[in-house]
DNA sequence: CCGCCGACTTGAACGCGTTCAGCGGTGTCG
DNA sequence: CGACACCGCTGAACGCGTTCAAGTCGGCGG
């Protein structure tokens, strides 16, 4: 449960149609977006159930102050202290709503997850080669995150601890990673490859494709370069050959490895990053 | 963070960053070896060069308190004022040697790497088959690691971070990368595949092995089986396939993807890892 | 109306990593 | 010999994330 996201009902066809207009809407703020609660019992970003209705203006109030602080002055630089104080709460207060100052990081990471499946649905409307909707789909990551570079080492750090349930790989039920999943799968699924592969495969691209995305990410975090031009082109040059690889797979001479690969991430890789085990 | 080199001495200040020697020489070779200091200038662990003898002493026993408190208690739960008074020292005199606390892994970790090299070479006498001797060297880096695994996380943060000298990822002359490179060039050389190989792609692998090395390290990380008996099976596993995928590469069809490949590796990876451009 | 419960809130206090002004000692130069 | 520089070293102090005993307040049973 959680995602219980903007309806993408996985029987809707290519859900190319729906929603999030082609403005490429980047909502920085509307704040109800990423605030709107799941309705029920949910662990959420820190730490007690919401039971008013002020308790849940007053989480959102401290989240919404302290990504906008983030923002302003960076992560490490953004005191608990100054969070509360320009809330207007007391520093205990926060502690409430959430376990630790890294907990606050979530709220950045799903917005951004959310904006990044909003906006690369939209850009890969009527787009049906798949190494296109490939790149399009990271390309679109590296423009929601843009604005984060500054502070993503934090958040990596994070994502990099397996002590910590922030991280995407620990936490297999993490929202913004089966959002995430999910778009891939319609990358796959709205391109002309999809019906050539046969099913066994076509289950396991969508968790490889996200795992394309992490090593994007590595490489994003790492990139120096303005406008992280070098990460663009990491991924022009990237994915035309993961497509080719996926393409070939299909061929005979390639069964024996194709196979070797497939059982390893399916016995290895992937329950590892939350999947549970084959179906 | 701590960036800000507080300004003592606008002149001598603390020359870090200054002209590392090429000196290869790998030290070490006892547990006390690596303490034992690089004759000249050297960034090391931390800050000043030494210039006294009592000096590399007191750097050396604060060095070693830490590690043998490290792993009696954890890297959390030991302080630096814990450190400082079990070394019969003050705080200060701790920071007057290493820049942060941070800083003190990196002496398990080239510890770990040198004691890693010569046991897997010990183990390699005599292997010529290219799997089993890239098995070996992955094996015995979990071996020589096992003792390590409960603060590991602390480390991989710690590489994870994009912003610390720390991360072999970022260093180039990270010491103990130059050393795991080294091995894994070994690994091949000492192979019957080595001479099968055209010279170019020789020369991309050590750094793809070390490459491997480093996912084999992510999945440990991760894993929480006893004895990281999974991290062991994913090794057993994946070896013969990269053996297989580079046996592979040398046959005519694959030329073009291989060429690919090639070319994304070095023109993208390789030299983000700290790898200079291609000679 | 009282009393109590529990969600919500507070801010002083704790322990930590880190900093910094400064101390003694050992040259070195004039 | 005095002045100075500088290395090794000190420990109180600073700012931070985090905790916790002690509130406040609204609602509900009696």
């Amino acid at each position: 449960m959680a995602t219980t996201n903007g309806g993408n009902g996985p029987t809707s066809g290519d859900g190319l149609a729906n929603g999030s207009t082609p403005g490429n809407r980047l909502p920085a703020s509307d704040p109800a977006a990423e605030v709107r609660t799941a309705p029920t019992t949910e662990v959420r970003g820190g730490r007690a159930q919401p039971k008013t209705d002020k308790s849940e203006q007053t989480r959102a109030l401290i989240l919404e102050t302290a990504m906008r602080l983030f923002q302003e002055r960076g992560y490490d630089k953004t005191t608990m202290r100054a969070i509360a104080a320009e809330a207007g709460v007391s520093v205990g207060n926060a502690y409430y709503y959430f376990e630790s100052k890294e907990f606050l990081i979530q709220g950045f990471y799903d917005r951004m997850t959310y904006e990044h499946a909003a906006d690369a649905r939209a850009r890969m409307a009527g787009r049906k080669d798949f190494a296109e909707r490939l790149e399009i789909a990271l390309t679109s990551w590296i423009d929601c995150a843009v604005e984060y570079h500054e502070f993503a080492a934090q958040f990596f750090r994070t994502a990099a601890d397996p002590t910590s349930s922030l991280s995407p790989f620990s936490n297999e039920s993490h929202p913004a990673r089966t959002t995430a999943v999910e778009l891939f799968s319609e990358v796959l699924t709205g391109s002309e490859l999809a019906p050539k592969l046969d099913s066994e495969l076509a289950e396991l691209l969508p968790d490889l494709l996200w795992l394309h995305l992490m090593i994007v990410v590595l490489y994003w975090v790492f990139d120096r370069t303005p406008d992280t031009e070098r990460t663009r082109e990491f991924v022009r040059r990237s994915t035309p050959m993961a497509a080719r690889i996926i393409n070939l797979s299909r061929y005979r001479v390639f069964r024996p490895i194709v196979r070797d690969a497939k059982d390893l991430i399916q016995d290895f890789i992937l329950p590892t990053i939350g999947r549970t085990a084959r179906p």
